[in-house]
DNA sequence: TTAAAAAATGCAACCGATTGCAATATTTTT
DNA sequence: AAAAATATTGCAATCGGTTGCATTTTTTAA
């Protein structure tokens, strides 16, 4: 079959011999065209097989209605469910998204940050990867006018706006936690703390130790990457610590499964040797055997907020500036794998 | 901070004192222009921070270079191993993506392909939901010469592109394999058969069945949605079945973990009382206990494949109406949770 | 019936890059 | 040194929709 011919509002135009001025505004459902009119322009679009062409239009408006989105990850549950609910509120509001992750590469953030400013998305959502350090590639953004809005990894120091949770209160409530259960050697597997999100986790990390009296170990913090490997490498790490730790604060829930399968395969008991607590509340919390204590924080909330203010921004209902930091509540929830006291449930 | 202004193509010629014509082929890198001529361009392009106006650019060639990419669900690890393939290869080759998901959901799934259409991508890859019936929905690209490469979820009356696995064969393998293992009331716990790739898998379940003389039992077929949730009920209707079975086809390895791990808190062993195997390989069947038995098949480089047949087509090099079906290599691994015979390994 | 107000439609100039063809400049050949 | 060939550059139309302003049509008021 030979393609098509494309259809244009010409055609349109021609066919019910009106102007294509008038077309346009029918086909936008301008008030200021007779309703006859319009309803008559806009049957002959389907019968003819018309289709908006989105370039003409982005050309002549200077818009394109469309929003980029920069994630660090898609391999992760948690990234999975802000994407859906950016793409709710997205195309609620008639927005288009363009996806972009870098694989926790700065580089590739970079170029993500530049290819979607090329497309001329209207507005960025953007999370950090492990690696980056300062804004710098999203100035361009800044100097044109064109809103961002960041999630979970952010800048703390920026003053653009920002959806977070209290990542302080969650390490601090994690470990807070493990020393009620009696946990007094408690290592922390975490990534880079240059970046906030596991700064922070290790500075409720630290206070909660201090405020219960327990020396802050440098040997019992682990810092890497929070892939399959360095679970591993965790587990095997703190089988060699002496004396043996009593509990661990994996701020992975991914990691913190390998972890604890390395841990069982070397003959430890969980929790009753080492009691654990993971983060992000992972579906394999639940299918790890003893299943995994974590900490929960809505990915889908954070997504609908992070795109709700920036298109609230973009109609003009709301201005981005005024906002700078959201913050979205979260929770611990307790499994198995950090009681304990067997009484309390 | 006030928008900065945007630079065209204009605003250097005007600054070279040369036509737009001459800038626009030197940013091209045409061999036309002369390349004292070309650096100078490039350079001032840079110097005034020029961006490509993707718009106008599409506008007047008619392609957007832009692939279009539908999927059936973004949680799933199998999944992202393809949109990393697919990603790899468009980059390489310059092409941008727009990524939509259905969510198994027939009207989204055409929704998306309208929009996409829409968007004017210049392909379509695309994997078909649950319940998609028909391809009705892709038949606008085929009027307008759009080419499209499905994968995995394939309609396979059609004679279009697809790029797929033996799902017979794997659901054959994975059946003889539990037999072999001495399991003779084997449950198959499945999506629609109205979708290609779990049609094919049931098939490959009941001639296995068929070669071993082992009667086909309507009851031990169990059918939904690979939900979680399903994951539970089919441990229970399991549980119900008497005589016990002995052995259990998952055809997803979420599905077959939640299904394990109620099956276990309901006393029965793995692998000793009902052998599992599922299938996908993904990371949560080396996490569960025992280690599941699954059918891996490589993401990746089905992504790949689809990529490059589409890319291919749209530069000319070949012609994809040549190619019918590619299908890729898939393996059964056999962990402990389908090991009955301890002797083998 | 005519003037004034309101509603509906059309004109034409954009938006910015691309490209066939013509024109000019530079090299090479004889 | 002139003619022929080759290399560079420019002209101007085109892609399709949008929108400020002008014009025409219809309705309402006087």
């Amino acid at each position: 079959m030979k393609p098509k011919k494309e259809v244009t509002i010409y055609d349109i135009a021609q066919k019910l011999d009106l102007s294509s001025a008038t077309v346009s505004r029918a086909l936008q459902d301008n008030p200021a065209i007779n309703k006859n009119t319009r309803k008559k322009i806009q049957d002959a679009a389907k019968e003819l097989g018309y289709r908006h062409n989105t370039f003409a239009s982005s050309l002549r408006k200077q818009k394109t209605n469309t929003i980029g989105v920069i994630v660090h990850e898609l391999k992760s549950s948690f990234i999975t469910a802000v994407l859906a609910g950016i793409e709710k509120v997205a195309t609620e509001s008639g927005y288009d998204l363009i996806i972009a992750h870098s694989s926790e590469s700065f580089e590739k953030e970079a170029a993500n940050a530049l290819n979607l400013f090329h497309k001329r998305v209207d507005g960025l959502i953007a999370s950090l990867a492990f690696d980056t350090k300062g804004l710098d590639h999203y100035k361009i953004y800044e100097e044109r006018g064109i809103p961002v809005v960041f999630f979970d990894r952010v800048e703390e120091k920026s003053d653009s706006t920002k959806v977070i949770i209290d990542n302080y209160k969650c390490g601090y409530q994690a470990t807070n936690h493990l020393i009620e259960q009696g946990c007094k050697r408690i290592v922390l597997v975490t990534a880079s703390l240059k970046r906030n999100v596991y700064a922070q986790r290790h500075k409720g990390y630290t206070d909660a130790l201090f405020d219960h009296g327990i020396p802050y170990e440098k040997d019992r913090v682990l810092i890497k990457d929070l892939s399959e490997q360095f679970g591993r490498e965790a587990a095997l790490q703190i089988l060699k610590m002496k004396p043996l730790p009593d509990g661990a604060f994996i701020t992975n829930d991914f990691t913190a499964a390998v972890c604890m399968q390395t841990l069982k395969e070397h003959g430890i008991s969980i929790p009753d040797d080492i009691a654990i607590v993971g983060f992000n509340n992972d579906p394999i919390s639940k299918i790890i055997e003893p299943q995994l204590s974590t900490i929960d924080y809505p990915g889908i909330d954070m997504g609908e907020i992070a795109a709700r203010n920036l298109i609230n921004h973009l109609k003009g209902v709301s201005n981005i500036k005024h906002t700078n930091t959201i913050v979205v509540s979260s929770e611990l929830i307790i499994r198995k794998s950090s009681m304990k006291k067997k009484g309390l449930s």
